[in-house]
DNA sequence: GTCTATATCGCGATAGAC
DNA sequence: GTCTATCGCGATATAGAC
């Protein structure tokens, strides 16, 4: 049985094929002016202030409503533009759920980076599942239904996402080895299926619920589910 | 902070009401004819397997390409029968969806129903866990954005879903409290949270992810994945 | 109840003036 | 680059004959 609609797990060749090898350009086009003076002509400025307000906002909306119940004329409403004048930065809805993907890959590499160097790699993952369970109960968590193609073909195709995937994939990968050669990680469960299920958290719909049911507050949540994931819900 | 957009969790209220209030009034309407000598008209008959077919069309297309996506059309396609036809049966696109729900729950009640009776409580929750898992990996497991409101509130309005996503709950909710009697399911969990969390593998992606993979079996992955749950990625 | 044909409309994307 | 106005398409839902 062949596999049909090729599901994209996120980093599944990124962390199959082990790749060290790509030089990762930094940062390609717009962003890329880290030396030389300061010309940055103010007019570039706003429309680069222009693009992060309209990348909010998306990130926002996807959070919310997820990609298919997400208008393009609700994102320039909220921005507060014409949608016209959507397309002349973005060329597609696709193109604006992309820029938020990659933005909220930007936050995680540097919430990762931003980790003490003091904490145990099991530290660590326990970190990354409270900051994707916080991201998502604040309503910040863009959610990509898995099941969109032209959504998943637009993604797979974007480079910068793709790169930040990976890195922040690797990253977690390397501590997931650690923490089970520590001996604080279980040796039974694949890598593959802890990062996985640490990506999971961010369309984990319990927190929702429980939110929903109004009786925790969003801390007393995330330890919650942090504490059920990782110690499960047998007896200890 | 108020809660908005109400999120719906699977039977929030059912078993936070613990109601057993409501008479359940043994199925209403058409399949309400267990007395009195059969008189199923045949045409009734041909009535009945013709919905049935369109309900099964719709779990199926639910589960591959969730709701938002799934298109009238293509389930009148799928069944043989013009669209028009369709909406003689269901008067909406949403209660199609809630037709095949109410099909979902009625299977998980035959499933629950079907258990051995020799089974501890525990091993009846991982059961339900695998049931899930293994109708999602089959692709029959009908896929509701949570966020669509619309189709939230059909729900919420259906009589006949609402009672058995109540039964079911209730049912594995006493399970959950007698494994946590018992000493085999850790008390330190909430059984909402434990209750949630299993109703979370209807949606769990990290199955896809790992049949994606293509270095699992399916049954290796429903192990996999209910071994991560009940036992944790800790070290045990 | 089934069909063909069509109404209606929301939304992604574009034209073209400024 | 921004706007207003509009196209074009696809999808839900319905009309009306049989």
């Amino acid at each position: 049985m062949p596999i049909r609609n090729a599901p994209t797990p996120p980093a599944a060749s990124a962390s199959a094929s082990a790749s060290a090898s790509l030089p990762t350009p930094a940062l390609p086009a717009k962003a890329a002016r880290a030396a030389g003076p300061v010309k940055v002509s103010f007019k570039t400025q706003m429309l680069q202030a222009r693009e992060n307000a309209i990348v909010q906002a998306v990130n926002r909306l996807l959070a919310e409503k997820g990609f298919d119940l997400m208008t393009v004329d609700e994102v320039a409403t909220e921005v507060g533009i014409a949608k016209a004048s959507l397309y002349k930065h973005f060329s597609s809805k696709e193109d604006l759920a992309a820029a938020a993907m990659v933005r909220v890959m930007g936050l995680a590499q540097a919430f990762l980076d931003g980790l003490p160097a003091s904490s145990t790699p099991l530290e660590r993952l326990k970190s990354v599942a409270r900051w994707v369970l916080q991201q998502q109960l604040a309503g910040e968590m863009p959610s990509l239904p898995s099941q969109n193609s032209s959504l998943r073909a637009n993604l797979m195709a974007n480079k910068v996402y793709l790169d930040s995937l990976m890195h922040v994939s690797e990253k977690i990968g390397s501590w997931i080895e650690a923490a089970q050669q520590d001996g604080s990680l279980s040796r039974t469960v694949p890598p593959l299926v802890v990062l996985y299920t640490l990506y999971a958290r961010a369309c984990d719909p319990v927190p929702g619920f429980l939110k929903a049911g109004g009786q925790y507050t969003d801390g007393q949540i995330v330890e919650l589910v942090v504490a059920s994931c990782f110690d499960g819900l047998n007896t200890r």
